[in-house]
RNA sequence: GCCAGCGUAGCUCAGUGGUAGAGCAGCGGUUUCGUAAACCGUCGGUCAAGAGUUCGACUCUCUUCGCUGGCUCCA
């Protein structure tokens, strides 16, 4: 307890420390361009930044400039001085800030605070340090544009993110762990691998999964669908393509208009790609009158959808333009809301247990709530609203899951528990989604017949078990820096012959693990054993059986693991049975 | 889409107004090897594309395309 206290308290000098930086950087800046108008600067994990109207635009070459010019600020040792000030004299001395003014006009009451150190002057909550000398180690990381109260419609201002710490030695380590990071990132370990590339002629952010990766995504879609069968869904195909009239029933059309891509004409029709596959399985539903003794009726699909993101919005596999959602719709009655929400997140935890996720770790629930004043975004219907919200939290509660609240996330048809995964650089997105629905089956006038023999109408649970397959590779590779768990290795095993002479030995135990659908290669080339080796190695590849005239000859290998470690010698039929058991159980180990 | 930066061989990178370089990979040999890089030879680039400035452009300017970091948006 007294620990988290100090760990607190400490973090808080830091988080001051932070933002007094940042207001020296202003005062920099200001130096620099006695006409600069200010924004806003707050701090952010790791540092702060702000937000800056010039008179010309940054370059990265400005930035040591700055920085020279800050540490001599800090030397300086001027004080912070804070005073209270009414928010007419405010005016007087924001009379060049537009941006202040139009900040200080929102805040409540009369009296605003205002801080100084040498000669600059911001508007600001505080707290501060008392001098500038109180300020350590920070560095510039990087500019970057950013709208005015984060509104496109607003003027673009002209952001510089830093990091600032305790001391150099901090620093330096920071700087280090981001080195560190940047070796994980999706998009480098794919090519690395070999898992995917991009053609310009094919069109950004549409991937190309090369023979490696698709042993990955197969495996994975493999894994989904055999068990959400097995999990009582009915795993069908819809079609990607269809009539324009299909999202305006489903009312999708005008919230993702912006998002789809244009109509094609088709003779008298308007088809479109379908960017979400909700209506489609509704039409499979409502192909027939169903009974409550369908009920839940749970249809599944890995499903692709096409979705226009701008371009500045693609990131290798984590964003792009056509993904594959394993996605699906569970049609029920409200009272079975509750257990099938039940049912659908132990299917996510065992999923992305598999995957080697851990609750609380790795990933964290959002319980997405709609704002019910904004009319225009979220359907009206507040006896729903309340319904869904309560069912959804009630679940996370009972179930004790890790989860925090967050307002204005919810879909236009009802709330959310959202999936949230951190990717390598420490964003979050959302992997997986699960999504309460009562619009839908009205639109499309869904039914059942229930035990009385009327018509009554379902609700709809939208949800997927292990999201897009492309982000979700996207965060495999990077949970795992390419080093897969070997069921989802591209390749599992690579037989490392000494000299030619091991060579038909090789192809037996080639010939024998493919047998038995194990993924292995003969390292054949004119090579030597330490070459392959340390190929293998920089390729992950998860064991490397190395077989020379003493293995032959008692039908055995000798494992190295891509971990280094050598196992001892052990017969051919030994290593067969353990890997085949290893993958079988999606073992996240390679120690037998 | 917006702001800034970047784009040299398959990969990683050097070169900065005077006709393009290295390592690895590839290919051809030699070598037959006990746990992370054998040796020799060789192929490979209208320096992202187009236009302009210049006696001359990979290098300077503009446009387009792609990528990166943000913003906006999002599975």
């Amino acid at each position: 307890m007294d620990n988290n206290v100090e760990k607190s308290e400490a973090a808080e000098k830091l988080d001051t420390m932070r933002h007094s930086t940042a207001h020296v950087m202003a005062e920099a800046i200001q130096s620099m361009f006695p006409d600069a108008k200010f924004g806003i600067g707050p701090t952010i994990e790791d540092g702060f930044y702000y937000d800056f109207d010039l008179s010309r635009p940054l370059s990265p070459d400005d930035l040591p400039v700055i920085e020279a010019k800050m540490k001599e600020i800090v030397k300086g040792n001027s004080a912070f001085t804070k005073t209270i000030v009414t928010k007419e004299e405010a005016r007087k001395i924001f009379a060049n800030q537009p941006y202040k003014l139009e900040l200080m006009e929102e805040l409540p009451g009369d009296e605003v605070t205002v801080y100084r150190q040498g000669n600059f002057t911001d508007m600001c909550r505080g707290p501060h340090l008392k001098y500038t000398a109180g300020i350590k180690a920070f560095k510039l990381m990087s500019i970057a544009g950013a709208y005015w109260r984060g509104s496109e419609k607003r003027p673009m201002l002209q952001r510089i993110y830093a990091v600032a710490f305790n001391n150099q030695k901090e620093l330096d380590a920071y700087l280090l762990a981001q080195e560190e990071i940047k070796k994980r990132d999706h998009r480098k370990i794919g090519k690395d691998l070999d898992l995917f590339v991009f053609s310009d002629l094919i069109g950004k952010g549409l991937p190309i999964f090369t023979e490696k990766g698709s042993v990955i995504r197969r495996t994975l879609e493999r894994f989904v669908v055999d068990e959400e069968i097995r999990r009582g869904y009915k795993h069908i195909y819809t079609p990607e393509l269809a009539n324009i009239d299909l999202y305006k029933t489903s009312g999708h059309y005008p919230y993702y208009k912006d998002t789809m891509y244009p109509v094609m004409k088709v003779d008298e029709e308007e088809l479109m790609l379908r960017p979400m596959t909700c209506p489609h399985h509704f039409q499979y539903y409502a192909s027939k009158p169903r009974s409550y003794r369908e009920l839940p009726f749970r249809i599944a699909e890995l499903a692709k959808q096409f979705r226009y993101e701008k371009s500045g919005e693609l990131t290798g596999l984590m964003r792009v333009r056509l993904f594959c959602l394993a996605d699906a719709h569970i049609i029920c009655q409200r009272e079975q809301a509750a257990g099938e929400l039940n049912s659908v997140l132990d299917l996510i935890e065992f999923m992305a247990a598999a995957l080697g996720y851990k609750p609380g770790e790795n990933y964290r629930y959002r319980l997405s709530m709609g704002d019910r004043k904004d009319e225009k975004k979220y359907y009206k219907d507040d006896e729903s609203w309340d319904y869904a919200e309560n069912v959804l939290r009630q679940v996370l509660v009972q179930r004790k899951a890790n989860f925090f609240e967050a307002s204005n996330e919810a879909a236009f048809y009802g709330p959310k528990i959202d999936i949230q995964m951190k990717n390598v650089s420490g964003k979050e997105d959302t992997a997986f989604t699960v999504q309460y629905d009562f619009v839908m089956p009205k639109r499309f006038k869904l039914t059942y017949i229930d035990k009385d023999g009327k018509e009554k109408e379902p609700i709809v649970i939208h949800r997927s078990s292990i999201g897009a397959i492309e982000r979700t590779m996207a965060f495999l590779i990077e949970r795992w820096a390419g080093a897969f768990p070997v069921w989802l290795s591209p390749v599992q095993v690579v037989v490392v012959p000494i000299s030619d002479t091991h060579l038909e030995y090789a192809a037996k135990i080639e010939a024998e693990l493919k047998a038995m659908d194990v993924r292995v290669q003969v390292d054949n080339r004119n090579e030597r054993m330490n070459q392959k080796i340390r190929e293998a190695q920089l390729q992950k590849i998860p064991y490397m059986l190395v077989v020379g005239d003493k293995e032959a000859a008692d039908n055995a290998v000798a494992v190295r693991l891509r971990s280094g470690e050598q196992l001892p010698v052990m017969p051919l039929e030994d290593f067969k049975k353990k890997i085949r058991q290893m993958i079988d159980d999606r073992v996240n180990e390679l120690k037998p």
